[in-house]
RNA sequence: GGACGUGUAGCUUAGUCUGGCUGGAGCACCCGGCUGAUAACCGGGAGGUCGCAAGUUCAAAUCUUGUCAUGUCCA
C-alpha cells in the first residue's frame, strides 16, 4: 500500500498548512499522547504562561520551539507527554494597557470609573491577542493543549493560590511590613523599578547640609540630603563604622561670598568625614579631633522636628548608628535616615529599631502634626519652607543646587517619592538554606544559570513582597478585624463561605471588588467584630509561581494528576525569567511543599537582530515570524533557530539565514525524497513486500556505508540532545543530509536506479534510501515537524510523530542499522581521493571528461570494494593498487643559484646548462661520492637542491589522513585516440543533455540527433554510447555542409556541431 | 554601581572547559570545473590585530587581571 507517489516540487507553505489540517482532523497530537499511555511513564512539561495582551513575536517562537522540541522528543522515546497550555492574565501591565486605553491616569480615576467595570475591561484586554497567539502557536507547530489551558484569572486557579498562601501563613512565613517603592501620589500608584527606569529625568533641586545638634556635646553632626521633604521623617544618622571622621571648629567666616541660606558662627563645632572636609565646608576650620565612625555610634541628637514622629519606646531613635552602605563619595559621610522614604533607610530602621512612622500621607502631603507650617502641604512644595525653618533655627550649614537624574511618573510627569508602602511579605529569608539546596538539585542548562545568576540571587535573598495596591489580580485572602486586630488567611472558597457574615454577599468571582464586599466573622474567639479584607492583590509572579499545582486546581481536584506530575520534568523560558518565573516557582514550592518544582530548566538566550542589537519597535528591527512562515515555512525557521547557536546564547537573527537553511537542508532533503519516490513509484517498490526486501549484508558497500553513517549520526544526535546541545545535533544531521546522503550516496546511486531492469542492487538501493530517510525524519521531527512528517507519511503511511525514537530508550527499542567503522574509514579515503583527483587535473590542466588510462593508489587500506565508484569519480579506465612510489617519481637536481653563482660567476650559465643535461641519478651518486664536477667546478651537495617530481606523463597528489596514513594517488596523463574519442563522447553527451534540459524535454523523451565533428574521429562504440545516453532514436554522424542555426562548441581544438529535434 | 553571559573573515559560526602542528567551516565574492543534480555539487583564490591591553608560560583564540562594546537581571 505504501508505494510512494511522486512528491513533485516543494511548496513549503502548502505542505505545512495542509499537514496542519491533517493533524487537526486526525488528532495526531492527541494520539501521540494516547498511544504512549500503555507504558505509563509520564514526562511532565510545564508551560510558562504568556500574557495574551501583547502580540506574539519572533522571540516567542524561539521559546516555544525549545518547549516543543523536547516534548516531541520525549514522546517519541515512549513517554506520556501531556502539555497543558496556560495564560498569565493578571498584573500591572494589563492594568496599564487598560488605563491608557480609557485614559484613566490615577487610582482616583479608576475608582471613579468603577473598579468592577475597570476589572471587566482588564479581563477582556487579556484575551485581545489570544487569536494571534493561537494562530502563531498552531502555525509554528507548537503542540500544546490550548483548548484546556490553565488561566490565572479563573476562580479555581485563584483558589489554589489562596490555598498555598494559607500554607505559608500557617507556617508563620506571611507577615505585614513595608516596602519602599517609587510612588506617584497624583496617580496613587507605585512602580516597579523596571517601569521607573523609563522615566528618569535630569532635574536641578535644592540639596542641604544639615546640622544635627548632639545632646551631650556642644557639637553638631553634619548630614546631607537631596530631599529636604524627608527631614521631618528623620529618626537617625548613619555613619560608616570604619570611616574616619573629624571634629572641626569654625575659626573665621568664609573668604568667598556665601550663596543661599545657612549660617554658622565662629566657634561652632561640626563633625563629618575627613575625606569630605574640603568639599563640604566653606568656613576656615581647625581640626580638633579625629576618630572612626564607630566612636560616634550611640550618641543622641536633637530631632529637627520635635513633634513630627513619636518615639514609641525606641531606644535608638535620634541616635547615631553604624551602616555598611555609608561611603565618602558624596555628602558628608553621615547619612540622614528617614525610615519610610528610602529602601536603605527602611532596612536600617528595621534593624536598629527606629520607629516606622509616616510624616507624609498617600496623597503626598505632610500629615497633620508634622509642623504647623507644613501640615497638609504637598511635600515637593515645601523644600523652601523647610530650608527657611532650618536656617532660622541655625540648623542649616548651607544649601546648594544639585543636578541629578530622578525618576518621574510617566503619566503625570511628577517626581516620584520613595515611599514605604504597607505590604505583605513571605519570609523567604527563613528558608534561604532550603531554597539554595533545592536550587542545586535542579539540572540547569546551561549550568551557570543555576549556579551563577540564580545562585547569586539566592545568596542575596530578601523577603518577598507579594502584595500590590492594585485592582486587577488575585486578591490577597487575608482578612483583619478592625476591632481586635486579629488576622485570618483564607485557604479555600468553602472556608470563606463558612466564615462570612450573614450580610455579606457571595462573591460573583474571586476578584475585586466582589471579594472586598465579603466580611468575615472574627475568628478570634473573644471578639465579635467583622473582619475586612486587606485591599491588596498579589504580585502576579506569585500567580505564575503556583502554576505547578494551580493548573490542576490542586488540592481541591486532580490530586492524582498533581502527585504524578510534581515536580515537573521540564520547563523552558528565556533567561530573563531567572528572577521571575524560575524563582517564583522555586520560592512557592520550597515554602509550600518543601521541594523543588522542576527537575530540569532550560534557560534560553534572547533573540537579537542581525547586528546583535535588541529588537524593539523604535529601532524598527523587529522580525515578524509570519514573514518567514509565509515564505520558507515554519520548518525552516525552526531548524534555523535550533542550529544557529547554542540555545542559551543570544541569537542574532538573520532573515537570510532562514533562507539559507531552507535552501540547504529542506530543498536538499526534499529532492532526496523526490529522487527516491520518483523511482520507487516508477518501479512499484513496496518496502513491506517480501520480494522487495534485501537484507543489509547482501547490499553493496555503498549502501552499507550510508547505513552505518546514519547510525553513527543518530547516536551522536541523541547524545547532543541529552546534553542540551541541540544546535550541534542539528548541524551534524544537516551535514549528513547534504553531504553524505544527497551529495554522495544519491549522486553515486543515480545509475543504479536509472536501470530499467529489476535487480537486487536496485532493490537494495531502494531499501537503503527508504530506511535512511525514515531515520532522518524521525531524528529531525522534534526540531522541524512538518517535512519530516510529510516524508514519513509518504513512505510509511504513518505519522512520524507516532513513531519511536530510532536510538531507543528504556521504553522503546533501538532501531538502527549496523555500524561498520572500517567501511566508513574506507569511504572517507575514497571521497578524499576523488577530491584529490580533481585537484590533480586542475594542476595538470587535464579536463575532467577526458579519461585517464590508469590510476594508481599507493598506501592506505584496501579500498578495492570502491574501485568502481572511484574510477568513475576520477574518470580513469583502470585503477591499480601499487606499493612502489618510485615507479612514478624521479629526482630533479635544482641549482642553488646563490651558492653556485658566487662560486662560478660568469661561468654560471654553462654550469647550469650542464646540470640541466646531466642525468640526475648518476650526478647525485657522484656528488655523494665527492667526485662531481660541472664546467670545471667541483659540485657539492650545497650547490644543489634535490626535488622529487612525477615522471613524464604522471601527476600525483598525496593525502595525509589521520585514520589511513599517507596515501598517494597517481594519474596517468598519457592520451591516445581511444581516450580522446571517449572524452569527446562525454563532452558531446553533456552538451546534448543540457540542450534537452533547455528544451524542457521529458527524461524519457526520444530525440533526433545530427552531429558534425571537425578535428577528431569518434569511435563507433563511443558514438553508440552517445546515442544511448541522449536517447537519440535517430542519429547521424555527418560530414560536409553544416546547416545554419546548428549548435556549436569546441573542446581542445576540436569543433563539434549538433542538431537536436524531438 | 553590582552579578551573569556574549565578542573569532563582510555575515552566521566551530575551536575556549582540558593551552601545543598552518585558527576550521557555511553564506556572499572572484577564477576554474562538473552536472538529466536542486536555490545543488567540486577544485582553487581572496578575506582574520581571534574586541583591546597587560600578565602567566617554551607555547595563549584558549588560563589570569584590567578594559571597551553588547545583552540580561539587580540596584
Amino acid at each position: 500500500m505504501v508505494v510512494p507517489n511522486s512528491p513533485g516540487e516543494l511548496d513549503p507553505v502548502a505542505l505545512e498548512t495542509s499537514l496542519m489540517k491533517t493533524w487537526s482532523s486526525e488528532k495526531t497530537f492527541e494520539k501521540s499522547i494516547e498511544n504512549r499511555k500503555l507504558d505509563n511513564s509520564p514526562f511532565t512539561f510545564l508551560e510558562g504562561p504568556p500574557t495574551a495582551n501583547g502580540k506574539p513575536g519572533i522571540h516567542h517562537v524561539l521559546s516555544r520551539l525549545y518547549k516543543d522540541m523536547v516534548c516531541r522528543w520525549k514522546a517519541m522515546e515512549g513517554h506520556v507527554v501531556e502539555r497543558k497550555g496556560g495564560w498569565d492574565t493578571h498584573g500591572l501591565p494589563v492594568e496599564i494597557e487598560v488605563q491608557k486605553k480609557l485614559n484613566l491616569m490615577s487610582n482616583e480615576a479608576i475608582e471613579e470609573y468603577g473598579m468592577e467595570k475597570f476589572n471587566q475591561k482588564c479581563k477582556e484586554s487579556v484575551w485581545e491577542y489570544e487569536e494571534s497567539w493561537r494562530e502563531m502557536t498552531e502555525r509554528m507547530a507548537f503542540w500544546v493543549d490550548m483548548d484546556n489551558p490553565y488561566v490565572t484569572l479563573h476562580d479555581e486557579y485563584i483558589e489554589s493560590a489562596w490555598w498555598s498562601l494559607k500554607q505559608m501563613h500557617d507556617k508563620g512565613l506571611l507577615f505585614r511590613g513595608h516596602k519602599v517603592l517609587p510612588y506617584c501620589p497624583q496617580t496613587g500608584t507605585s512602580y516597579s523599578t523596571h517601569e521607573v527606569s523609563q522615566g528618569y529625568k535630569e532635574v536641578s533641586e535644592p540639596a542641604v547640609f544639615v546640622k544635627f545638634k548632639l545632646v551631650d556635646e556642644d557639637a553638631s553632626v553634619l548630614a546631607w540630603t537631596t530631599t529636604p521633604w524627608t527631614l521631618p521623617g528623620n529618626v537617625g544618622l548613619a555613619v560608616g563604622p570604619n570611616v574616619t571622621y573629624c571634629r572641626v571648629r569654625v575659626i573665621s567666616e568664609p573668604s568667598n561670598s556665601w550663596e543661599g541660606r545657612g549660617k554658622t558662627m565662629v566657634g561652632e563645632e561640626l563633625i563629618l568625614a575627613k575625606d569630605l572636609l574640603g568639599v563640604v565646608l566653606r568656613h576656615h576650620m581647625e581640626i580638633i579631633d579625629e576618630f572612626i565612625g564607630s566612636d560616634l555610634v550611640g550618641k543622641s541628637y536633637h530631632p529637627l522636628f520635635a513633634d513630627a514622629i513619636e518615639r514609641r519606646g525606641s531606644k535608638t531613635a535620634w541616635t547615631i548608628v553604624p551602616a555598611d552602605f555609608v561611603t565618602t563619595t558624596d555628602g558628608t559621610g553621615v547619612v540622614h535616615t528617614a525610615v519610610m522614604y528610602g529602601e536603605d533607610d527602611y532596612n536600617l530602621g528595621m534593624e536598629m529599631g527606629f520607629p516606622a512612622q509616616h510624616t507624609v500621607g498617600m496623597d503626598g502631603k505632610f500629615i497633620k502634626g508634622t509642623h504647623n507650617l507644613l501640615d497638609g502641604r504637598y511635600v515637593k512644595d515645601c523644600d523652601s519652607i523647610i530650608i527657611d525653618l532650618l536656617h532660622s533655627e541655625n540648623k542649616l550649614y548651607r544649601e546648594h543646587i544639585y543636578t541629578h537624574d530622578y525618576p518621574h511618573c510617566w503619566r503625570t510627569d511628577h517626581p516620584l517619592l520613595y515611599y514605604a508602602m504597607d505590604s505583605w511579605f513571605v519570609r523567604m529569608t527563613s528558608v534561604k538554606k532550603e531554597i539554595i539546596e533545592y536550587n542545586s538539585q535542579v539540572e540547569w542548562a546551561p549550568e551557570w544559570t543555576g549556579s551563577g545568576r540564580v545562585g547569586e540571587w539566592l545568596r542575596n535573598l530578601k523577603d518577598w513582597a507579594i502584595s500590590r495596591e492594585r485592582y486587577w489580580g488575585t486578591p490577597i485572602p487575608v482578612w483583619i478585624c478592625p476591632k481586635c486586630g486579629h488576622e485570618h488567611c483564607i485557604g479555600s472558597v468553602e472556608e470563606m463561605n463558612l466564615l462570612k457574615t450573614d450580610n455579606s454577599p457571595s462573591p460573583k468571582e474571586l476578584h475585586r471588588p466582589y471579594v472586598d464586599d465579603v466580611k468575615l466573622n472574627c475568628t478570634n474567639n473573644d471578639c465579635n467584630g467583622e473582619m475586612i479584607r486587606e485591599p491588596y492583590v498579589m504580585d502576579c509572579w506569585f500567580d505564575s509561581g503556583c502554576a505547578s499545582f494551580a493548573q490542576w486546581h490542586y488540592p481541591f481536584e486532580n490530586t492524582e494528576k498533581f502527585s504524578g506530575s510534581f515536580p515537573v520534568d521540564y520547563i523552558c523560558e528565556a533567561v530573563d525569567q531567572t528572577r521571575g518565573w524560575f524563582y517564583s516557582l522555586l520560592a512557592v514550592s520550597t515554602t509550600v511543599f518543601d521541594s523543588i518544582s522542576y527537575k530540569r530548566c532550560l534557560s534560553l538566550g534572547h533573540i537579537l537582530d542581525n547586528e546583535g542589537k535588541k529588537m524593539s519597535k523604535s529601532r524598527g528591527n523587529v522580525v515578524n515570524p509570519w514573514d518567514h512562515f509565509n515564505k520558507e515555512g515554519a520548518d525552516a525557521i525552526r531548524w534555523y533557530m535550533a542550529t544557529q547557536s547554542a540555545p542559551w546564547n543570544p541569537m542574532n537573527f538573520d532573515p537570510n539565514g532562514v533562507r539559507e537553511t531552507y535552501g540547504k537542508m529542506f530543498l536538499t532533503l526534499w529532492n532526496v525524497h523526490r529522487f527516491h519516490s520518483d523511482y520507487a513509484a516508477l518501479d512499484g517498490f513496496d518496502p513491506n513486500q517480501q520480494k522487495s526486501q534485501i537484507s543489509v549484508d547482501l547490499r553493496s558497500p555503498l549502501d552499507r556505508w550510508i547505513l552505518s553513517r546514519i547510525s553513527h549520526v543518530a547516536d551522536s544526535f541523541h547524545d547532543n540532545f541529552n546534553t542540551w546541545e541541540f544546535h550541534k545535533a542539528g548541524r551534524e544531521l544537516e551535514n549528513f543530509v547534504v553531504n553524505d546522503l544527497s551529495n554522495w550516496y544519491v549522486r553515486r546511486s543515480r545509475r543504479r536506479l536509472w536501470d530499467e531492469v529489476d535487480s537486487n542492487d536496485k532493490r537494495a538501493c531502494q531499501n537503503t534510501l527508504h530506511e535512511v530517510l525514515l531515520i532522518v525524519c524521525r531524528l529531525m521531527s522534534p526540531i522541524s515537524p512538518f517535512m519530516a512528517d510529510k516524508i514519513h507519511r509518504d513512505l510509511t503511511g504513518i505519522s512520524v510523530h507516532l513513531a519511536d525514537w530510532p536510538v531507543g530508550s528504556k521504553l522503546v527499542d533501538r532501531n538502527l542499522p549496523p555500524q561498520d567503522y572500517n567501511l566508513e574509514q574506507q569511504m572517507k579515503l575514497v571521497r578524499d581521493l576523488a577530491e584529490s583527483g580533481r585537484r590533480i587535473r586542475v594542476e595538470s590542466e587535464r579536463r575532467q571528461r577526458l579519461p585517464c588510462r590508469n590510476g594508481w593508489i599507493i598506501g592506505g587500506p584496501d579500498i578495492s570494494d570502491f574501485f568502481d565508484i572511484l574510477s568513475e569519480e576520477l574518470n580513469v579506465e583502470n585503477l591499480i593498487r601499487e606499493s612502489d612510489l618510485d615507479k612514478f617519481q624521479k629526482i630533479v637536481l635544482m641549482p642553488n643559484r646563490k651558492v653556485l653563482g658566487s662560486k662560478c660567476r660568469s661561468d654560471l650559465p654553462l654550469v647550469l646548462s650542464q646540470l640541466n643535461d646531466a642525468d640526475p641519478e648518476s650526478l647525485l651518486l657522484e656528488i655523494e661520492a665527492g667526485i662531481a664536477a660541472l664546467g670545471g667546478y667541483d659540485i657539492t651537495i650545497d650547490d644543489i637542491e634535490i626535488k622529487r617530481v612525477e615522471k613524464e606523463n604522471f601527476s600525483a597528489s598525496t593525502l595525509f589522513g589521520e585514520e589511513y596514513g599517507d596515501v598517494t594517488l597517481v594519474l596517468d596523463m598519457g592520451t591516445d585516440s581511444d581516450l580522446l574519442s571517449k572524452g569527446l563522447a562525454r563532452d558531446i553527451i553533456r552538451r546534448i543533455q543540457s540542450k534537452r534540459k533547455e528544451l524542457n524535454l521529458d527524461v524519457e523523451a526520444m530525440i533526433n540527433l545530427s552531429v558534425w565533428i571537425k578535428g577528431l574521429v569518434l569511435n563507433d562504440l563511443d558514438w553508440e554510447h552517445v546515442q544511448n545516453e541522449t536517447r537519440a532514436g535517430h542519429a547521424s554522424l555527418n560530414e560536409g555542409e553544416i546547416p545554419a542555426g546548428t549548435d556549436k562548441f569546441s573542446v581542445d581544438n576540436v569543433n563539434i556541431f549538433f542538431n537536436t529535434t524531438s
